[in-house]
DNA sequence: CTTGCGGTTGACGCGACGTCAAGATCTAAC
DNA sequence: GTTAGATCTTGACGTCGCGTCAACCGCAAG
């Protein structure tokens, strides 16, 4: 008793193509094929496909799929493997959703969420900082001050909107769990490099410092904190891993 | 000011083989590319870089990040579709880790789980079925007494058994959610089928009938619905959709 | 003899690149 | 000027599980 590739078609619902795959990869093999070159499936054939279609339906790979097989690899312990990996996979997925979600919100403005700059950086006070910025870099501190006081008021509040959306990024890295040194992390830090030099150039070592000033207790740390939990560490975090790994010479690998 | 592919590569870590997809694909195109065919990148290539990458680690295909960027498409709109999409996605991996979990139990036969082929069957009685099978299907229910009969204890057991396992896996099936049109119940049903045919061999009315009985008040309603709840209908079901989709001539498409 | 069905073997396509391989070009050292 | 070495280029194949043509072949019925 055997079956030709349209009965088995008709028996299981996998397709003739699915068919000649199994066979191309030797993971179902017909019990004979006759003269003219069509496959015939015997019974075994069509218990293995059976169980080829289970393990399918759990999410394992055709690779994995046949090691159990053949090499009666221990069923359990594959679908335990599987099983971690699954919900590693879910894991991701979840905090990626809110990931999303929140970004959603932020874009849409919800009035809710809308973070006004104007509102943001009500009561800023940077007077402090200025002392020490004065002292430590006192050329750099020259160029900048010389430069926000060329700046019309539309181009101060759109400075101020600015440094929102990257925060407001910056947030939405933070809460996709995104490793510092991640390409997505980079290329975001590298823009806010970039700003600053329009006013300066700052080295691994000013950048790092400028990095931990903004996380520092006080005013800089508040407005981060206001758009996200954790950004102001974060955003420390991925300045000094840049100030480390990109602008440091020594740094790169 | 314009970066080369390895200035980009440092700052924002992706690598060259990257950029030159994003090139060939049409998604980032450099600033301009000098006599000697290499890549140079602009603020602007950079900004949109980190576009790409955000909208990237947010789980976007490139198509429609360039969708996003290039027609000015709402962001906001193409992410909600993404979130949908996202949330199908969990979905499903959470009834897959569910059934995957499910069948790792059955298979480990945790003595908590595991269900002996003679408790299941115990105090079974076919008796009040006998009555009708052998006044409509009267020939088949002779060589069906008769083959019973010739069975050694031993092969019994065995069928019980195998009868146990067939329902474990109609039980992941269901557990999955999986339509019962489905290849991999196909072929599932189809086995049960073929296992028949040692008998009789039941032609489409037989065999949707039989499936009725099962799902039944009664003993095999029991058992079945010992293995798992919701099983006798679910099997009853895709007997039935064999029946008229494989076993009855006029039913294929 | 033709038509049609059911089967066959390639081969490309998908998505987002990784990973060689072979050659071209730029930079610094000699 | 030459040469080594770093950097960069363009192909082209591999991944995963098949879907989807395209072209052809053999067999039975009208």
């Amino acid at each position: 008793m055997s079956w030709s590739v349209s009965e088995v078609r008709r028996m299981s619902g996998v397709t003739s193509r699915t068919l000649r795959h199994y066979h191309h990869i030797g993971l179902l093999e017909p019990e004979d094929v006759d003269p003219g070159g069509r496959r015939r499936y015997g019974r075994r054939e069509l218990r293995r496909l059976q169980r080829i279609l289970l393990l399918r339906e759990l999410g394992l790979g055709l690779a994995e799929i046949r090691r159990v097989l053949d090499d009666e690899r221990d069923e359990v312990t594959a679908l335990r493997g599987h099983l971690s990996t699954l919900e590693a996979e879910r894991g991701r997925l979840d905090t990626l959703i809110e990931t999303v979600r929140r970004t959603v919100d932020a874009l849409e403005g919800d009035d809710v969420n809308a973070i006004r700059p104007e509102e943001l950086f009500e009561g800023f006070d940077a007077g402090r900082y200025e002392e020490r910025a004065r002292s430590t870099w006192p050329e750099q501190w020259e160029r900048a001050r010389a430069a926000t006081e060329e700046m019309s008021p539309e181009e101060a509040d759109r400075m101020r909107a600015e440094a929102v959306e990257r925060m407001e990024r910056m947030a939405a890295h933070l809460r996709a769990g995104t490793p510092v040194d991640d390409p997505a992390v980079r290329a975001e830090v590298a823009d806010l490099h970039r700003g600053l030099t329009r006013m300066w150039t700052p080295d691994a070592a000013a950048f790092a410092h400028l990095g931990r000033v903004y996380a520092e207790e006080g005013p800089w740390r508040e407005v981060h904190e206001k758009v996200a939990p954790g950004l102001a560490d974060y955003q420390r975090a991925a300045m000094e891993d840049y100030a480390h790994h990109v602008l440091a010479e020594d740094g790169e690998r």
